[in-house]
Order: C-alpha cells, then structure tokens, then sequence
RNA sequence: GGGGUCGUAGUUAAGUUGGUUAUAACGCCGGCCUGUCACGCCGGAGGGCGUGGGUUCAAGUCCCAUCGGCCCCGCCA
C-alpha cells in the first residue's frame, strides 16, 4: 500500500502503453456466431464474475450489449490469477478468440449467447468501487439513482432512450437540411418578456441591478429571423421555464423550434407531418399515414374534455343537459337552469369495476372540481344507481340511446359547469381507460388540434390572456370580436397531439403592426407597456416583416412516446427532481459573498 | 401555495394491538469448486430505523415539527 502511487502510474503507463499497441476490434454486443475463430479486442466493464474456482467467466459490458468471455486456469497463471481480482464493474480490456460455445452451452437471452471469448490476454484498467445499487431490472430509489447518474445512465434502459433520443435529433437535422432550412442559434441571455411562463433571471455583472432572462422559448428571434429574409428556420434548442415541475415536465428542455415565411397553417403542418414521418420511419422503422387527422380545438373538449385528447380509444362524452334538465333530479336541474352542463362517459363492460372502486373514483374527479360522480350500472331491464329512482323510464331510455349503453356498462354523470364537467370527465375518461386496459401501447394516435381560442379570460389577472403568445396571429373574419367578444375569436394556432400527448404547437403570426396594436388593446395592454416589453419586435414588424408561422416540438415528450418512458427524467441524460434540483451536481447551492457583491445582490430572506 | 404517498443494513423489502440482543433476500468479505450465465456450497461482517423534539417504565411502531424522493391540483403550453 505504501507504494499505491508508485504502482498507480505505472498501471496508468501500462494501460496507455496497451491503448497505443491495442485498438478495440469490437463491441462486446455485436458479436456473433460468424466471428467464430476470429481473434478480438475487447474493452468494457464486468457486468458480473463467475469465479469455478478453475474456469472463471466474466460478462463484459460496453455500450452494444455483453458476451461472455472465458479465463481458462491453462491460459496461463497470470491471466487466471488477475481475472481472481476482477470484481463489478471492473474496467477491463481483453484480447482473445472468439468461438462457439460448446454444446448445451448457450444462452437464448443473450444476443452473443451462440459465442463466447476464450481470453489470452487481460488487462485491468481500473478497479471500482463496489457500487451503490445495482444495475439490474430490480428498481432502486429515484434519489440514489439521480445521485450517482453516471452509474444509471450504465443501465442499457437509459442508454437506449439517449441512443434514441440522439436518432430523433439526426433525423430532424437530416429532414430540415433536406428541405432548405438553416439552422440558426439564438441567445440564452435574453431579455426577460412578461407574458407566459414565469422566467429564469440572470443577474448582469456589467450592469448591476439588471436582469437577464433565459429564454422560455426562441420566440421572438424566431420571427426575426424572418423579418431579416432567412425564410426556412429551425433548431434543436434548450428553452427554461421557472414553473413547477411534472412527470412530463423539466425547468429545462428541449424544442424542435421551426418557423417559415409566406405560408399557410397548411404549408407548416405538411412540412410538419413529413417530419414526423421521417423521424417515426428513420427512428422506429414505422410508417405514419398521411395527412395526419384535425380536430378543433371545440370538438376536442366537447368531445374528451381536453384540448391534447389521447384518441388510442373511445369512450367520448356525451352531452345529455337536454335530456336531464327536467328530470326529477333536482341537482341536475339546477345545474342545467344556471348554465351548468350534465356530460357522461360509458365504461363498457367494466363489471370489473366494485363498488368501492365506483365510489373511489368519485374522489378522483374531486381533484378536478367536481362535486359529485353519479354513476349506473346497466342491467337488462333497469339500472343499478344511486340516482335511478330521479328518473322516468323514458329518461332513462333516452340517456342508453344517447350512450348506446348495453346492459354490462357503467356510465359516470358529472353535472357543473362546463370547465368542470370537461376537466373531470376527460381525465376520469384517460384514468378508466387505464384501469380498463383499452390502450395499445404500440398504437400511435395523432392528431392535429386548430382553431384555438385566441385569448381566455383569467380570473387570476381579472383580464383576457393570450392562450397561445401574443404575437398569434387571429382569423381574419373574426378581428371585429377582438372587442365586443375577445373570448371567441380564434386563432390561426394549432397543436400536434400524439397518444394524448401536446408534442407541438404553434402558430401564424401577426406580421402587421395595425393588428398586433388591436391584439394588444384587447390583451389590455398599453401602448406604452407593450413598447417596453415587446419593442424590439414591434419595430421589426415595420420594416417589411413578410407573412410567416411555425411551431416548436417537445423533442423531450416526443422521445418520451417513441421509447415508452413514464418519465421524462428517463430521456433526459441529468435530469432535475421535482424541487427542480440536481442531485448529481447539488444544484442550485449557494454562492460566496464576494460573488453575490459582485453582483450587487444580497440575500434577504 | 395545497393534497397524496414513501423514507428501516450498500440495495430491495418485512417488522403483529408500542415490549427482551431489529428480520430476509440480493450485494459485500473470506474459503471451497474447471462450464456457469441471477453459478453452487460453507462461513462472516454490516443498520438502531431520514432528522429534531415530545408522550411513555418502554417507540421503527403513537404525536408534533422538519428535510428529501415520487405522483397530482394550482402554475406551466
């Protein structure tokens, strides 16, 4: 041990010693039955050691996969006496034949299970630790996991989604170039725009007291860029959005950002479409039929309740307020006389469903607002429900027709306002098709949603706010509801939804200065407050802005789909908790008080 | 900001109505073993139960607070 440096660099010479005379010939995975006799170098690390006291195997692992390689006693003592040393995870390189196993010997699971490398040469190049977890199927908490990323990011899971995830990228950029577009880099010190999600600041040094701004999205330098004549623009970009996180959602990720001059809603979302069809084609061998369905905005809510429905299945709402809003349920009444909506979905054959599961899901649509979950069960001549006895026989045939219920099904009742109604019904919709199994998870279901609404009102800010930016351009023939009913104009918006996913969305924009002004007036914006947040944009739109839109994809959510991940930290390489920290690095942490001077910063809480 | 859930050896988990030295499997260490592939056999070490209070004769088990992971609502497109 007193000669642990010493005899480290001489490992450390040795092993770069054995790198200059010895290149790798393969990767361990790809290895087959044809490269029998063939002489190999390997290098990668022990997956697992199988110590017979003779022959001893070890699994050596690289990035392709793992092959069993041999050390056999009359190989010679000192091969044999150093595999003794290899433990977990162990850097080794090793040269030896490949042959075939003997009879009886193989091993169905493994890709090189027809093979295996009888080892004449072995070379340690480093120890490890033992490790904190281990890498098998068996799952280990998610905080250990974050901690020691680079050592879950060894589990072939992982590194098949990044695999995945870099294809996507090569596709995207291979698809853009093939169709003229430029790919151009905007800042990430920026400046900080009010509307939408709240923003990441970046204190300036040069200008203490001022702030920049990460970008929540390329946005305005997108359009820009097409005041400035480059016509076809795209990036694969890193955006930042302080705001709460999700399963699906990261204070950092990554768009596909996009935009294009002199063109329609149609010209982008065909030049879209190609691009999922490149990606789905290059990346998973699957053919995606095109032009991809539509929805509007309307029948998506009226008809699952969410503007981003997962359409791999049926079970739509139904509206029945006309039916039930005279019936002798007093609740349904009153919420039909002060503007309410009665909506129902039908689980078919879900006998599976108990009593008390019937009951639980009444607490899962409360966390939607509802107030209440009716449900009945469909028997040959009657219903079993709660509520059966409100209604006339006549009523009860009009909701089966309207249903077309079969005896076997439960249909769920939500009465309340139609935001409610919607919210609830369409994720009780998703959580009983989960619970009934009627998804295919090899299915993808796209579908296109348009004519959003422009701006909605917010209660929280007692004004109307962009749904979409501000910078959305309107329906033409609507402008003249900007402002006698800004709440029903539509915008010339669209969403790319897939397996109930938002993996995209964007717009046309406004490219006059006339009606941005009206858009503004009608955002309750002033002039003067929209000078000063959006200026720069607003000038540029004078000097010959052409028409032009685009849309940005979540490459993040889109990776998410292709590799069957339930989390987006499963397609990100050092992903951050849900308190938005790095459990790796140990970000955000504090900094000196000579770096917060500098800054003219002070900490006050 | 709110709701839910979890936190016990390196890891995954068990731990009855609070009651003597806190279990198991895998992993780890040592020994044996020439064909295994989650190798096998024998032996061994390892934690005081996220943290801090409190109740009690007695707390992993009860109470309060706090920290952290995950899911959700709000928020966010």
């Amino acid at each position: 041990m007193q000669n642990d440096i010493t005899s480290k660099r001489e490992v450390n010479r040795f092993v770069a010693d054995f790198l200059t005379k010895n290149k790798r010939t393969h990767y361990c995975g790809d290895l087959r039955s044809s490269d029998a006799g063939r002489e190999v170098i390997l290098m990668g690390w022990a997956q697992r050691r199988r110590d017979h006291g003779g022959v001893i195997f070890v699994d050596l692992r690289d990035r392709s996969g793992i092959v069993q390689v041999v050390f056999n006693p009359d190989a010679g003592e000192s091969v044999h006496g150093q595999a003794h040393k290899i433990r977990s995870e162990f850097v080794l390189a090793i040269k030896g034949t490949v042959r075939i196993r003997p009879e009886g010997m193989t091993n169905p699971d493994l890709k090189t299970g027809e093979i295996e490398v009888i080892t004449s040469e072995l070379e340690i190049m480093n120890e490890s630790k033992t490790p904190p977890f281990s890498f098998d199927e068996e799952e280990t908490n998610e905080n250990i996991r974050l901690k020691y990323r680079y050592l879950d990011l060894r589990r072939p899971a992982l590194q098949r989604n990044l695999f995945l995830r870099s294809k996507i990228a090569a596709a995207t950029r291979n698809y853009f170039a093939e169709n003229g577009f430029i790919e151009v880099e905007t800042p990430f010190l920026t400046k900080s725009t009010p509307e939408g999600a709240r923003d990441y600041l970046v204190p300036s040094r040069i200008s203490q007291g001022s702030f920049y701004a990460l970008p929540q999205s390329p946005q305005i330098f997108k359009q820009l860029l097409m005041v400035s004549g480059f016509d076809r623009y795209y990036q694969i970009v890193k955006c930042f959005r302080d705001e709460d996180l999700r399963a699906d959602r990261q204070p950092e990720f990554t768009q596909i950002d996009v935009e294009m001059s002199f063109i329609t809603e149609e010209d982008i979302m065909q030049m879209m479409e190609g691009l999922m069809a490149a990606i789905f084609k290059k990346c998973l061998g699957r053919e995606i039929a095109l032009p991809l369905p539509r929805l509007t905005y309307h029948d998506a809510i009226s008809r699952y309740g969410k503007d981003n429905p997962d359409l791999r299945f049926g079970m739509e709402l139904t509206d029945l307020t006309e039916i039930v809003k005279n019936s002798g349920f007093k609740l349904f009444q009153e919420v039909a006389a002060s503007g309410g909506v009665i909506k129902a979905i039908k689980a078919e054959q879900a006998a599976i469903l108990s009593r008390k599961d019937l009951d639980g899901l009444s607490d899962f649509v409360a966390v939607y607002g509802a107030k209440g979950l009716a449900w009945a069960k469909v028997n040959a001549a009657d219903w079993t429900s709660p509520i059966y006895k409100f209604f006339q026989p006549a009523e009860v045939e009009q909701i089966a027709k309207a249903l077309s219920a079969k005896e076997g099904d439960i249909i769920f009742f939500v009465a309340d306002t139609p935001h409610v109604v919607n919210d609830s019904l369409g994720n009780l919709r998703l959580h009983l098709a989960k619970k009934l199994n009627l998804i295919d998870p090899e299915a993808l279901a796209f579908t296109w949603i348009t004519e959003f609404p422009l701006m909605e009102y917010s209660d929280s800010e007692k004004r109307f706010v962009s749904t979409h930016h501000p910078f959305t351009s309107p329906f033409l023939e609507d402008l003249p509801k900007l402002k006698s009913d800004p709440g029903k104009v539509r915008a010339r918006a669209y969403d790319l939804v897939l397996n109930g996913s938002e993996i995209g969305g964007g717009s046309i924009r406004i490219h006059r200065k006339d009606v941005q002004a009206q858009v503004f007036a009608a955002l309750g914006l002033s002039d003067e407050d929209a000078r000063t947040k959006f200026g720069f944009l607003l000038d540029a739109l004078e000097y010959g802005a052409p028409p032009h839109g685009g849309l940005a994809f979540g490459l993040d959510r889109l990776t998410m789909i292709m590799t069957h991940a339930e989390s987006i930290r499963d397609v990100i390489a050092f992903p951050k908790t849900q308190k938005a920290a790095c459990l790796l690095s140990d970000a955000p942490s504090p900094v000196s008080i000579e770096q917060l001077m500098e800054l003219s910063l002070k900490i006050v809480t």
